[in-house]
DNA sequence: TTCCGGGTCC
DNA sequence: GGACCCGGAA
């Protein structure tokens, strides 16, 4: 199976080219931006990247404009609002117990940290492992936020998409895990290119290198990736 | 009616 | 490896 690595082939600098060339990204398609957009408040931020885990960017959004809607999306209005209320607000996120429970528990951590502010200065690896300790958010989550607020140097977000990609290119074996595939994508990229390139991969699996029957003949990256049939 | 996409915790 | 969840597509 020993299938080689896309390193082989091209740098991570002419891939980000080729994939800049080939994939559009739709932005408005991202809840975080959304929010990055809209309101641009940390926590909003954060807050979305939790409605958005494990669901699809549509239900995210829908989700995210309903609790801006009817409760507001600030530690003070989470905290204000019922379990029940909020459970209603996110309902169409997917797993609307479990999120309204992480948003409570980031909304009481974020007013004990003394405000939002924290959330832009703190050292980005104190905070990272101060997120990471909050209960329903993981290393996708922080990173997701490090990287698009704080534009924190050594961060490479790993989604569903991230990791499969990262696997079929060869970067990493089948059972690496996440720390391993950020870093395996992050020195590919190089500094500086992580947001650009998780959007990119994440265009790239949706459109090609789906889970189930990509399509490596269309693809763009046929000629260089290992895994193409 | 079943299947799909999509992180975190246990 | 299972539990948590929705909207929409097949």
């Amino acid at each position: 199976m020993g299938k080689g690595s896309i390193r082989d082939k091209i740098s991570g600098e002419e891939l980000l080219r080729l994939l800049r060339d080939n994939l559009r990204v739709d932005w408005r398609e991202y809840v975080a931006l959304v929010a990055y957009e809209t309101d641009g408040n940390p926590f909003a931020v954060l807050a979305a990247v939790v409605l958005s885990q494990n669901t699809n960017d549509k239900n995210s959004i829908r989700a995210y404009l309903k609790l801006r809607q009817t409760i507001g999306v600030t530690p003070e209005a989470i905290l204000e609002a019922s379990y029940d209320d909020l459970v209603e607000a996110i309902r169409e996120a997917g797993l609307p117990r479990q999120k309204a429970s992480a948003l409570k528990a980031l909304a009481e951590a974020v007013v004990r940290w003394g405000g939002e502010n924290y959330l832009l200065k703190a050292p980005p690896e104190e905070l990272r492992e101060k997120l990471m300790s909050i209960r329903g958010i993981g290393p996708k989550t922080a990173d997701v936020f490090l990287s698009l607020v704080r534009k924190a140097p050594g961060v490479f977000a790993v989604d569903t998409h991230a990791a499969r990609v990262a696997r079929r290119w060869g970067l990493v074996g089948e059972k690496a895990g996440y720390d391993e595939i950020s870093k395996a994508l992050y020195n590919y990229f190089g500094p500086g290119n992580s947001e650009e390139a998780h959007r990119l991969i994440i265009a790239l699996g949706r459109t090609y290198c789906k889970a189930r029957r990509p399509r490596c003949r269309e693809c763009p990256l046929r000629s260089v990736c290992p895994s193409a049939q």
